[in-house]
RNA sequence: GGGCCGGUAGAUCAGUGGUAGAUCGCUUCCUUGGCAUGGAAGAGGCCGCGGGUUCAAUUCCCGCCCGGUCCA
C-alpha cells in the first residue's frame, strides 16, 4: 500500500514523526522521537505486566467507557449479535464487529443501523485452541469493542485523521498515556477487501486494529492496484472497520500476570479451588513465573512444539528445570483454558447452539469435550454445567435467547455422552491392545487412525490405555496432519449449476413481472414470449413458481395460437423466470396463456405454509433453541429439518402435530410484506433466516400463526386453507438434528387414509376389529414363539427316536449309516453328528423342496466335504462344509436312491475295505 | 453435506457360507444356623429390516433403518 495513505494531518498537527522500527523495518508513528522500535510483540515485550497502563478496569466498566465514550462522540450504540452468525451462510461464527454487517451493508446493498455506529460484539474464534490458557493471552472468545463509519460517494461520516484522533481521545480517557502509543503501518487484506491499516500499540500490547476499508476484488471505474497478486480496486463505501480488545485493554490495565487473571477473576479463583489448587494464587513465586511465561509467550509462536521452547526459556530466566516448570504450570494453565472454555460455551449455548456433529454445533461439542478432558485432567469434580451456569450469571445482562435450565440439560446430556463414548473407547483400546501385545507387534497407525476417525478415541488415549494392556503403539507427531491429508483426499468437486450459464443471456431481458406473489390463487395468466433458447422459454409475466427455497417449481402448460407445450421445470436466473419447455417450440413474439397445474401449485403451497406452522408449533413444544436446519416441500409430503439435542419423544410429537392444527383451526390470515432488511432484523431478530439468507435491501417477510420469516414462496391466504397436518415420521439424520415429515391439505387425508388401509388389512387378515390389533398381534407373536421352541423340543425328541432305530453296517470296524429320513436339513445334521461322534459315519438324506444330504464322518479316512460335492451333482445341485460334516442338496429328487448308493460305495472306497 | 466404524441372549461382546457361543446378570436346586461365597442345572436369540447370490446366508452383495465417530 502506498506510504502516503498514511500522511495524516492529524499525525502531523499533533507532532508525531514517522520512524522505521530498528527490530522489524515496519513503518510507525510516534509522539516520541527517541522510540526506535515500533512498540509491537516481539519487537518490544509486554512491559505492562506488573505496571498498569490504564486505570484499573473490569469487563463491565471497560465495555461501558468505550461505548459511552463513542456514544458522546456522535456514535449511536448497538446492540451485540448472537456468536452464531445466522445472518450469513459463509461462516459458522461471529469473528469479528464487521461480520456483524456483511455481506449486504458492506457492500452497500442495504444501509447500516446506524451511521456511524458503536458495538461490543462478542466473538469466537477457535482457530488458536491449543494456545489459550499456555500463552496467556489467548482466548476463544473476546468481545471486540469497534465503532464503524459508512462512507458514501454522497455523505462523508469521517475517514483516517477522525479515526485515529478518536482512538487518542478514548485511550486518554480510560488513562493512558498517549505518549506511549504507536500507530504501526499495516496495510489489510482480507475476505475479498484491503485498505490501509493501523496497528495501535501500547505497553508492548497491541490494543486496537483501525481498517480504512477501500479496496474490493469488484472492478470498478477507479485506479486499480496489485496486492499479493491481486488486482483490488476503489470501492463504492469506504467504511471505518475498527477493533479494540475488550479483554486486552482491562489486562492492561490491570497489568496481571495472564489476561485469564484479569478479565474473569473471580472463575478463575473458583476453579482453582475446585482442582485443589487455590494456595497458588497468593504465592508471590507463581505470579512471578506466570508473568514471565506470558511475557516470553508475547514474544514468540507457542503452537505445536514450540511450546517446549517456551518451557525452557522460562525455567532458564528462574533457574529450575523445564521438567519441574512443566509440572508446576501445567495445571495453572488447564485452570486458566477451563475458565476460557466455560465462557465460551456460555455464549454459544446462550445463543441456541445445539452440540452436534454437524457445522456450529461440532465446533460446540468440541469444547464442551475439550472442557471435560481438562476437568478430567485436574479431577475437578464440579459438573461443568454448574459452571457455565456460574459464567452466564457473571455475564449478566448480556441478552442470552436460550434458557439456562436448556443449557444445563443440554451440558448434563453431552458430559453422559461423551463418558459413555470414553468408556467404549476404552473397551475397544484394550481389547485392540490386547490383540497385538499377542502377536507381539506394535499397534500400527493405521489403528490409530481408525480409532480417532471412527470411535473418536484420542490416540493420546490410546497411547496410555495400550501401555497398561503392555503394548506399544506407533503415533507419529504429525497425527492430526496425517488424519487432515487423509480426508482431503476423498474431496469431491462440486457440481456446477448448470443455469449459470445463461446469465449472460439472460441479463439482456428485463426482470420477469411475477405475478405468482401478486395473484398466488390465480392459476391463468396470459403473457409474451420474450425469448427462447435450449428449451427455455421467458415469458414477460408469469404465474410459474421458480424452483428455490426448498419449494418446487410449479408445472403446466402454455398455449399459443400454434401449439400447446408442457413447462416441467421453472428456474430464476436473476430476477428473470426460465420456463424448462418438454417438447415443442415457442417464438419470440407468441402471445401465450399459460395454465399452472391447480393441484400441485395448491399442494405445495399448503405444504410451505404448513411448514412455517409446524416449525413454530415445535418451538412452542420443545424451545426457544429450535432453528431449522434444512427444508424440502414437496406436493405428497414434506420434510423439516430442526436443531435439537435429544430425540423427540412420540408424546412431544403428538403435542406438536395437535399444536399445529390448532393453528390451522383458528384460520389466522398469512400476512406477506416487503421489508426493509436492517429494520426488519432489528424487530424480529435473525431467526428470520431459517431457510437461509435471501440477498438485497430488502426481503419478503411472511409471517404465519407467529412465525415470522424470511421467504419468497407461495403461501395460502390464511392458515386455514392449509387444511390439515398429519405428521409422518420423525427420523434423526445427525446428532442435533430430527427431521419431520408430514403431509398437508388432502395429502394428509391421503396418508391417513393409507394408513388406514393398512390397519384394516392386517386386522383382516387376522380376523379381528382393528382395535384387537396390538393385542392380537403381541399375542401370535408370543405364541409363533412358543410354538417354534416347541418344535425345537419335537425335533430333539425326533432325533433321539430316530437315533435308537438306526441300524447301520459294520465295515472296517466302523459304523456306517446310510439312509433316508424325511425331515428337515436341520435334524438331519443332528442325525448324523451323533454317528460322527461316536466314530461312525452317517449318510443321511430327505426329501423336502429339494432334496438334503448330510454326511458326517468321525474317521479321518473319510473326507466328508469330497464326498458331498460327487453326492449332491447326481442331484443336480453342489454341497460342501467341513470333512467332519457336510451338506448339500439338489433339485433332483427322483436320482436320491442313486445318490446315497454312490454315495455309500464312496465311503467305502475312502476305508479301503 | 462427505467419509469411516458398528447393530448377535437383559448387559458387554466373541464367532462362522454348513447344528448360534462366552462372561456377567436372571431363575431353581445344593452347600451354610444366616450372610459373603462355593457347586449344579435351567430359562433367555426373527444374529436390525427388506431384497439378491447360493444346494445352503447370522456370515457374501445391494438398498433401507438405527447407533457411534471424524471432517467441511
Amino acid at each position: 500500500m502506498l506510504e502516503e495513505e498514511y500522511q495524516l494531518d492529524y499525525f502531523k498537527t499533533q507532532g508525531f514523526v514517522r520512524k522505521i522500527c530498528k527490530a522489524c523495518g515496519s513503518a510507525f508513528w510516534t509522539r516520541d522521537p527517541s522510540r526506535e522500535v515500533c512498540g509491537d510483540a516481539p519487537c518490544e515485550p509486554y512491559n505492562f505486566i506488573g505496571d498498569p497502563i490504564f486505570r484499573p478496569h473490569t469487563l463491565d466498566t471497560m465495555r461501558e467507557a468505550y461505548l459511552s465514550f463513542f456514544e458522546k462522540q456522535g456514535h449511536t450504540r448497538v446492540e451485540r449479535y448472537p456468536v452464531a452468525a445466522r445472518w450469513r451462510d459463509d461462516i459458522y461464527l461471529t469473528i469479528a464487529s464487521i461480520a456483524d454487517f456483511q455481506p449486504f451493508v458492506t457492500s452497500g446493498i442495504v444501509p447500516p443501523p446506524a451511521n456511524p455506529l458503536t458495538i461490543s460484539q462478542p466473538c469466537i474464534r477457535l482457530n488458536d485452541l491449543d494456545s489459550v490458557g499456555k500463552s496467556g493471552r489467548h482466548l476463544t472468545t473476546f468481545e471486540m469493542m469497534a465503532h464503524h463509519a459508512f462512507n458514501t460517494p454522497t455523505e462523508e461520516i469521517y475517514w483516517k485523521d477522525r479515526t485515529v484522533e478518536l482512538c487518542d481521545q478514548f485511550l486518554a480517557s480510560i488513562g493512558g498515556d498517549i505518549n506511549n502509543v504507536t500507530y504501526k503501518e499495516n496495510p489489510w487484506i482480507g475476505g475479498g477487501n484491503a485498505g490501509p491499516s493501523v496497528e495501535v500499540l501500547m505497553g508492548g500490547l497491541e490494543v486496537a486494529t483501525l481498517v480504512f476499508m477501500s479496496l474490493g476484488r469488484q472492478k470498478t471505474e477507479g485506479q486499480g492496484y496489485d496486492l499479493k497478486g491481486e488486482m483490488y480496486y476503489p470501492m463504492k463505501l469506504r467504511i471505518v472497520d475498527t477493533g479494540y480488545g475488550l479483554e486486552r485493554l482491562v489486562w492492561a490495565s490491570k497489568g496481571s500476570p495472564t489476561i485469564y487473571d484479569a478479565v474473569f477473576p473471580e472463575m478463575v479463583s473458583h476453579v482453582m479451588n475446585a482442582a485443589g489448587l487455590d494456595h497458588m494464587l497468593d504465592n508471590k513465586e507463581y505470579t512471578k513465573i506466570l508473568s514471565l511465561n506470558a511475557k516470553f509467550a508475547g514474544l514468540m509462536d507457542i503452537s505445536g512444539t514450540n511450546l517446549f521452547n517456551l518451557r525452557k526459556k522460562v525455567a532458564a530466566a528462574i533457574d529450575i528445570s523445564p521438567d519441574k516448570l512443566d509440572k508446576m504450570i501445567t495445571p495453572v494453565e488447564k485452570v486458566y483454558a477451563i475458565v476460557d472454555h466455560s465462557r465460551c460455551l456460555a455464549f454459544m449455548l446462550g445463543d441456541c447452539i445445539v452440540p452436534s456433529n454437524v457445522r456450529e454445533g461440532y465446533l460446540a461439542r468440541l469444547v464442551i469435550r475439550r472442557t471435560l478432558r481438562l476437568m478430567n485432567d485436574l479431577k475437578i469434580e464440579e459438573p461443568l454445567a454448574d459452571m457455565i451456569e456460574q459464567q452466564t450469571k457473571i455475564l449478566g445482562d448480556r441478552k442470552f435467547e436460550q434458557d439456562i435450565s436448556v443449557v444445563r440439560e443440554i451440558i448434563d446430556r453431552e458430559t453422559e455422552k461423551y463418558a459413555a463414548t470414553l468408556e467404549r473407547g476404552t473397551r475397544i483400546v484394550q481389547k485392540v491392545a490386547k490383540t497385538y501385545k499377542a502377536k507381539s507387534q506394535r499397534v500400527p497407525l493405521a489403528e490409530i487412525m481408525t480409532l480417532y476417525d471412527s470411535h473418536g478415541i484420542q490416540p493420546e488415549m490410546v497411547k496410555e490405555i495400550a501401555a497398561k494392556e503392555g503394548a506399544v503403539v506407533d503415533l507419529p507427531d504429525n497425527f492430526y496432519s496425517i488424519v487432515a491429508d487423509m480426508h482431503s483426499e476423498s474431496k469431491h468437486e462440486k457440481e456446477e449449476d448448470n443455469t449459470t450459464k445463461y446469465t449472460g443471456r439472460v441479463t439482456a431481458l428485463p426482470p420477469t413481472k411475477k405475478l405468482y406473489y401478486e395473484q398466488p390463487s390465480d392459476i391463468e395468466f396470459e403473457a409474451v414470449v420474450l425469448d427462447f433458447f435450449d428449451e427455455y422459454a421467458v415469458l414477460d409475466q408469469t404465474l410459474f413458481y421458480p424452483e428455490g427455497g426448498g419449494q418446487p417449481a410449479d408445472t403446466g402448460t402454455l398455449v399459443s395460437a400454434e401449439s400447446m407445450v408442457r413447462v416441467d421445470g421453472v428456474v430464476k436466473v436473476g430476477e428473470v423466470v426460465l420456463h424448462h419447455i418438454a417438447g415443442g417450440v415457442l417464438r419470440r413474439g407468441d402471445r401465450v396463456k399459460g395454465m399452472v397445474d391447480e393441484e400441485r401449485r395448491w399442494s405445495l403451497m399448503r405444504h410451505h405454509t404448513a411448514t412455517h406452522i409446524l416449525l413454530h408449533a415445535t418451538k412452542e413444544v420443545l424451545g426457544a433453541h429450535i432453528h431449522q436446519a434444512g427444508a424440502q416441500k414437496g406436493a405428497e409430503s414434506s420434510r423439516v429439518d430442526i436443531r435439537h439435542f435429544k430425540h423427540i419423544t412420540p408424546d412431544e410429537l403428538r403435542r406438536i402435530e395437535i399444536a399445529a392444527n390448532r393453528m390451522i383451526m383458528t384460520s389466522q390470515p398469512v400476512e406477506i410484506s416487503v421489508e426493509d432488511r436492517t429494520k426488519a432484523e432489528q424487530k424480529y431478530g435473525f431467526s428470520l433466516y431459517q431457510g437461509g439468507v435471501p440477498p438485497g435491501r430488502e426481503i419478503r417477510i411472511v409471517k404465519v400463526a407467529g412465525d415470522i420469516e424470511a421467504c419468497a414462496g407461495t403461501h395460502c391466504r390464511s392458515t386455514g386453507e392449509v387444511g390439515s397436518i398429519k405428521i409422518i415420521r420423525v427420523e434423526h439424520i445427525q446428532d442435533g438434528i430430527e427431521r419431520i415429515e408430514f403431509a398437508a391439505g388432502i395429502a394428509a387425508i391421503y396418508y391417513m387414509q393409507h394408513m388406514e388401509q393398512i390397519v384394516t388389512a392386517s386386522a383382516d387378515t387376522l380376523s379381528v376389529q382393528f382395535e384387537n390389533l396390538p393385542a392380537t398381534v403381541t399375542r401370535f407373536f408370543t405364541e409363533w414363539k412358543d410354538q417354534k421352541k416347541e418344535v425345537e423340543r419335537m425335533s430333539a425328541r425326533l432325533v433321539e427316536l430316530e437315533m435308537r432305530t438306526l441300524v447301520g453296517e459294520t465295515a472296517g470296524g466302523i459304523t456306517i449309516v446310510v439312509k433316508r429320513i424325511d425331515l428337515p436339513q436341520k435334524e438331519l445334521s443332528a442325525i448324523a453328528s451323533s454317528v460322527a461322534e461316536k466314530g461312525g459315519i452317517a449318510l443321511i438324506a430327505g426329501a423336502g423342496e429339494t432334496a438334503r444330504v448330510v454326511l458326517a464322518s468321525g474317521d479321518s479316512r473319510v473326507n466328508a466335504g469330497e464326498i458331498i460335492g460327487q453326492v449332491c451333482s447326481l442331484l443336480g445341485g453342489k454341497g460342501g462344509g467341513k470333512p467332519t460334516l457336510a451338506q448339500g442338496g439338489g433339485p433332483e429328487l427322483g436320482q436320491l436312491d442313486l445318490a446315497l448308493k454312490v454315495g455309500r460305495e464312496r465311503i467305502l472306497a475312502s476305508l479301503h475295505v
